[in-house]
DNA sequence: CTGAAAGCGCTTACAG
DNA sequence: CTGAAAGCGCTTACAG
């Protein structure tokens, strides 16, 4: 490995100013750069990122931050860290894996995610005075989302856009900020509609079963919609159960759409219709969000990034 | 954060002597060992990584190799890689992601996974020169596998004691070693087994729909089996959905388990009984070892890991 | 059993 | 616009 002081020697200039045509290029002559420049691209010299860090007395790491009553094997959050990790490795950083608050240990920066909303003022309160991100919504913080509200709004108007007017909503009845976003994408599309819609909605906590029953007792009523909109995959899944159960066929009688795209819709008969969430560039973005934070010192104006998301077309509507 | 020097200062002994403490213990009188010892838990300190990396002469990188012919988001490889993060992290190491073949970068070890048969002699040659794990098995080359025989050894035994005489092994149509393993296993069990069994074997690619085609069509015939052993869980529910469009039920005319358990286990109706890989144990066994390898400056007898699996009880079986 | 010296590869003031 | 000096926190011979 070429170091600086090889590039020093081969063009007669100090280690110094070669480190400056490096950190900080307008501070050099034009020529001197470039014959550096030059001697930097032959000898394929890349900076030791350990070096670096030592001498500006950072340790490279970064805490990823995951609750633990978040299931550590989590395929949502396993995607994010894995997207975090893959930037993060590029430019010498360490991830690591926190289960439990963190405080005030040794760090460069805190990246966190599945916030509850206690948590909330502690992270503000921690970027103050230390790099953080979050994968979420926390005013103050700098952040990184998916756009939920623009994933549940371009799905409701392509259903729309098929024709469907019988529209059940099937939420998810707790007090989370996604949450509530999917719903008003969902409201706000049919809002902009016009012309006469039957709506209905529903609400279950977000896993398969109860979806299945409060879909099941549903559509003992006769008023039979002709899609049911999920706030999730697997709440779509105990949809498409509870919809075959009553005889009825996905989507000829009722159709169905989902929201997540992390593999499940592949499984479900028909496959399921749903939002993909790009959760991996998302960590990709978080990663590099705190890299530049990092190297601001922490004076980053906040930023809110929403990443969109995108249909996945199936067999389910 | 506390540094050699300060325990040095608070101690009267020099930071070459703390250090020995830290690195060579047994060079220490003991004594002085014990002096300096109760200052670094007073000062709760810890050796800076990145210090001792750069006088190392090393980077603090691991390699982590996945063919690019592999999803990059595959949740298997995903649960794998958070493993090996996880250790790797908490000793001060990069992970760094690689899906193209690894020649002669700069890293201090490399750990390969999913690699092809071609591959292995070039992993086998590079780890002669270089720290190297494989996740697998290659002759020669340390490794940690999932324990693919035990495994379907363990759910035929399981499938056995149940009552189960009339099997059919669902097995996958690829020359793999792991595939082997677990066919092995099944055979080995049943050759255990005293008394008449009525065996059949059937082979598809390891999908799902692959593997619903061959079983719709073989439960034709009218050699019925008791239960369906198959080699994944995508197959088990390939199977499954065969077994359901005959008008049979499971597992009442027909049984069903499955191996990997990564989660779609959950979703099939009924849910799988199936064998549980420990991958994320697999992942942090990889990096316990990568580590040793660099610590021993790739002096360390060539050691295979085989983790057992466990069955996950649920309801096709 | 313990320590003084040199150095890993880099950056940060300070000088000119 | 460029460079000499000092130092980040540690380890590695070498000496005693």
């Amino acid at each position: 490995m070429a170091t600086l002081k090889d590039i020093a020697k081969a063009t007669g200039f100090s280690v110094i100013t070669v480190s400056r045509v490096i950190n900080t290029p307008h501070l050099v002559k034009e020529k001197t750069r470039a014959i550096i420049e030059a001697e930097i691209a032959r000898q394929n010299f890349k900076p030791n990122v350990l070096a670096r860090a030592l001498v500006q007395n950072r340790t490279n790491i970064i805490y990823v931050y995951i609750p633990a009553d978040i299931d550590a094997i989590n395929p949502f959050f396993l995607h994010v860290v894995s997207g975090i990790g893959e930037v993060l490795g590029e430019q010498g950083f360490s991830l690591l894996l926190k289960r439990t608050w963190y405080n005030n240990e040794d760090c460069d920066g805190c990246i966190f995610m599945g916030l509850s909303s206690e948590d909330e003022a502690k992270v503000f309160a921690l970027s103050q005075i230390k790099p953080v991100c979050v994968f979420g919504f926390v005013e103050g913080v700098s952040s990184v989302d998916i756009d939920n509200y623009q994933g549940l709004f371009l799905m409701t108007n392509h259903v729309l856009s098929r024709g469907y007017r019988k529209l059940t909503y099937l939420g998810i009845d707790e007090p989370r900020r996604f949450i509530r976003q999917r719903e008003k994408g969902f409201n706000d599309a049919v809002m902009n509609k016009s012309g006469e819609l039957t709506l209905n909605y529903l609400y279950a906590k977000n896993n398969e079963n109860a979806a299945y029953k409060v879909v099941g007792n549903s559509l003992k009523q006769d008023k039979m919609p002709e899609v049911i909109v999920c706030a999730s995959d697997d709440m779509a899944i105990g949809a498409i159960r509870a919809i075959k159960e009553k005889g009825l066929e996905v989507p000829r009688d009722v159709a169905v759409t989902g929201f997540d795209g992390l593999g499940t819709q592949e499984v479900a008969h028909p496959r399921l219709t749903t939002i993909h969430q790009p959760i991996y560039e998302a960590g990709k973005a978080l990663a590099h969000r705190i890299i530049a934070l990092i190297e601001s010192k922490n004076n980053l104006p906040t930023n809110h990034t929403f990443i969109e998301t995108t249909i996945l077309h199936r067999e389910s509507l």
